[in-house]
DNA sequence: GCGGCCGATTTGTCTATTCATATTCCTGCG
DNA sequence: CGCAGGAATATGAATAGACAAATCGGCCGC
C-alpha cells in the first residue's frame, strides 16, 4: 500500500497515514479512534511512539484528545488557525449584528476566461464541472460583503445538490471540506460596474478584495473574491508562532 | 528561583525557560547551548525530557540543531513564518525590482492624541519616549509604500541611536528584535491630504492600509502604519496548517 | 604536505516501564 | 429514583537504556 517511502522513520510515516485518513474522510470529524495502546500494536511499533504521533497531531489541530475519553478526530478547522475569514457569518455575529445572505446568482458550468480573470486563477488545475455563485452578505441591513466563488465539483461533489440559497456556501464548505492550503491575495480596488451597484457604492470607492484560494492535497476546492466596503471594514490577522492551542 | 508556578510539569517550565532566554537576549542569535545531556543534568530531568522541549523550540523556528553539530539559537525569524511584510526591501527585491527608502520625519517624543489615532493604539501600554518615523519607499523609482511608525525605546532602547536614513527600520528591526505575537490589521481607504501627496495619487484613490502592532512578551515593540497604491500592489498570505519546517 | 578514512561525539529515534491525573462508569446508599 | 463516591481506564509525563545516523576531526599512508 503505502510502500513508495523508502527513507523515513516510523512515527513520520504513521503521521502522514494518519493525517491521510482524516483529510480524505475515511475518518470523518467525530470519528473516535482506537485507544493508543491499540493503534500502536496495530502499527507494530511502542505506545510512546504512537502517543508522539498522536500528540503532534492533537497540536496540528487534527485530533482533540481526552483523558480517559478517548481520541477523536476534530471538526474542521473554523477559524482556529490563523488568518481565517471563511465564514462571514461568524465573522458578523461576532460584531453583534444580524447576518442575511441573499444569493443573486447560481449555475453549474465551466469556467470561462471572465471567470477565471475575475477570480485571478491562472490555467491551472481543473477544467471540469464548477458550482457558481454569487451572493451579497448583509450586517444589519447594509452590505457588507459581496461574495463571488467557484466550487469543483471534482472535489466537493455533495456541493451540486446544495441550492445555498439560505446558507453562504463559506458556512457550508468550512464544515464541510477540510484543507490543507490556503492562498489569500489582498488588494485595495475602486469598485466598478455591477459590483459598485450591488454594494450600493459610488463608482470608485475604495473597497477590500480577498482572492482566497483553497486547496486540498490533490486539487483545489474553492476560488473565492471577496469584496468588502473599504472604510467601512477591516480584517484583523492576530498571529502568534509555536502557540498552536 | 523561577518558583511562581506552582501547577506545571518539567518540561512545560523547561520549555518556557529557554524562550524566554532567547526572546530576551541572554542567549543571542548563533548562540551555541550545551549539549542535550548536560542541559538534561542541569535541570534535573532525563534526557528523553531534554529532548522533547528542544524538539519543540526547534519546530517553533527558535533552535536549531545539527547532529554532532550541536544546538544553536536562530536567526531571529525573518519571514520564516506565516503573515510577514515585515521587511519591505526584500519583498521589492523579490519582485526583481530596485528598493529605495526616503526618510521624511524622525523625532524622538511622546505619542499625541494625534499619533495615536493615526497607528490605531488606545491608551494602551507604553506612555514613555518613542522614536517616531515617517518615509517613502519606492520600487523601480515610483512610490511604493508610505511608512509611518512608532518604535517603544523602552522596549529597543538600540534604536535611539540609529539614524533610519539609508535602512528603513523594519529591515533593522527585523534583524535584532525577535518578537513573540503581532496583530496585522487591513482595510481599504481613500487616500487623502499629506499622504496623498506623498505617493503622488489624486485624493480619495483606493489605498490598502495595513495597521501592524508588533509584541514581545511584556510591552509593545513596534506600531507602524503601511499605506501601498491599491491597484499596484497585492498582499500574498500563504498557509499551510501544521507544516512548521 | 595532502587527502582519504575511521572513530568519537552529538543528536535522532525507539522501546519498555512506571507513576500520575482526569474522566467515565457503575455501584450502592439514602 | 437519584445522587455520591469509588473503581476502572485512557491519556499525560517522565525515566533509563539502546541503537542508528550524521558529521567533525584527527590520524595515517602516501
Amino acid at each position: 500500500m503505502t510502500s513508495a517511502r523508502p527513507q523515513a522513520t516510523h512515527h513520520a510515516r504513521i503521521l502522514e497515514d494518519l493525517r491521510r485518513r482524516i483529510l480524505d474522510g475515511r475518518w470523518a470529524p467525530g470519528h473516535q479512534l482506537d485507544k493508543e495502546i491499540d493503534l500502536a500494536e496495530a502499527h507494530g511499533v511502542s505506545r510512546m511512539t504512537m502517543n508522539k504521533v498522536l500528540t503532534q497531531l492533537a497540536q496540528e489541530g487534527y485530533l482533540v484528545r481526552r483523558r480517559r475519553g478517548g481520541t477523536f478526530v476534530a471538526q474542521p478547522r473554523a477559524q482556529s488557525a490563523v488568518m481565517e475569514i471563511n465564514d462571514i457569518g461568524a465573522e458578523v455575529a461576532a460584531l453583534g449584528l444580524t447576518h442575511d445572505w441573499t444569493l443573486l446568482r447560481r449555475e453549474i458550468t465551466r469556467l470561462g476566461a471572465a471567470e477565471r480573470a475575475l477570480l485571478d486563477m491562472p490555467a491551472d488545475a481543473g477544467t471540469g464541472d464548477v458550482l457558481f455563485l454569487q451572493g451579497l452578505h448583509s450586517a444589519q441591513g447594509a452590505p457588507f460583503c459581496l461574495e463571488t466563488r467557484a466550487i469543483n465539483l471534482a472535489a466537493v461533489p455533495a456541493a451540486r445538490d446544495m441550492a445555498f440559497d439560505a446558507t453562504p456556501p463559506g458556512t457550508w464548505l468550512t464544515q464541510t471540506k477540510p484543507w490543507t492550503a490556503a492562498r489569500n491575495t489582498l488588494r485595495a480596488i475602486g469598485v466598478e460596474g455591477a459590483e459598485a451597484r450591488h454594494l450600493g457604492l459610488p463608482v470608485g470607492a475604495a473597497c477590500l478584495l480577498i482572492l482566497r484560494k483553497t486547496r486540498s492535497e490533490p486539487d483545489w476546492v474553492t476560488c473565492v473574491r471577496l469584496v468588502y466596503p473599504g472604510e467601512a471594514h477591516q480584517l484583523v490577522a492576530e498571529f502568534e508562532p509555536g502557540r498552536a492551542s
